[in-house]
DNA sequence: TATTGTTATACTCTATAACTATA
DNA sequence: TATAGTTATAGAGTATAACAATA
């Protein structure tokens, strides 16, 4: 049964590229005066920004899976090859993570030996982050494999198309900026 | 220090706004033989695509926060208002949740009166979800409120640029159908 | 044998609090 | 006092395994 949801309507899914929260949908009883007629959820823009984030994300995960990369560690070991000597307080900032919660990324990037610590001559707090030749490499593998990825992800879309994504999307999320 | 990070880009972001997985940026060294020039994640449109949803979902979060709902729990109210009589069973399937982790979700709209369960007579292994009053009250006004979050969301865009902009995004997300 | 609702459990990601050593 | 790195811990969210009742 239930065939009758259909099409589903999400917000949110699992990892497993499956959907979650489902919306109203075709045949809108007539709207009664106190109970007025819900928005449908596919009308939403946000609705296809959340469906075409998640294919993005599942995709981006897959194409980072074999080189045992995910999002947030690339993206640590990716600040320390374009920022050569940063230290880890620093990465926290620029990258929005707990300073807390970058302690095992490290710890597994450098056992992983794509990167090296070295102590700051002129504030012994902090240790000065090096990438190796291994981090470099492994990071321009992964920034390759994510090109190859977006390539995909965006198929459908002609050039012209992609650049126009691009400035709307733009437009969007820089739109908080005058909050 | 790192004044030099900037502009930050983004891949994945934490619950306050900030972001996470920074990428590479202007001023690139001349691409040498066996050491190409990464990719700026800044070119990609998956880069912007994660951005615009980072900031979709936290306004969405914000949108539901005074009427204690979060995406999921009103993904699965939503499902029994616009499916009066539905399983949980069916509900997970249709939003993709696992069978064992609608049962607190349920729980706790059950005891805000949100919905009530009732047996089904031809199949006493399943209970049917009817929504209250209350319930769909609750409802209408959460996707209300997402409607007047999408407005803010998108206030930098024009009517046309928003239809282009839901246009491209389910030509994206539609992509995979033909995986 | 398969399905429903359920419990128990584990793993990931992210959050706070607190410690130490330096500044 | 403020900050860097660290540890411990707690909370979401989501995953699997197994159970009793029913089909």
């Amino acid at each position: 049964m239930l065939y009758s949801i259909n099409p589903v309507h999400v917000l949110v899914a699992d990892d497993t590229g499956e959907l979650a929260m489902a919306a109203p949908h075709k045949t809108a009883p007539k709207p009664e005066p106190g109970e007025e007629r819900l928005e449908f959820l596919a009308d939403l823009v946000g609705y296809h920004l959340r469906r075409a984030s998640i294919r993005d994300m599942q995709g981006m995960s897959a194409a980072l899976e074999s080189l045992s990369l995910r999002a947030v560690p690339l993206s640590v070991l990716l600040m320390i090859v374009e920022n050569p000597g940063i230290s880890a307080a620093d990465i926290c900032r620029a990258i929005g993570l707990k300073r807390a919660n970058i302690v095992s990324i490290l710890a597994e990037l450098e056992q992983r030996g794509l990167f090296l610590r070295e102590a700051d001559p002129n504030d012994n707090r902090v240790q000065k982050l090096f990438p190796t030749r291994t981090g470099k490499e492994l990071t321009a593998e992964a920034l390759e494999r994510l090109k190859d990825h977006e390539d995909h992800l965006l198929c459908a879309l002609s050039g012209s198309e992609r650049a126009e994504l691009r400035r709307l999307l733009m437009k969007v999320w820089q739109g908080d900026e005058g909050d």
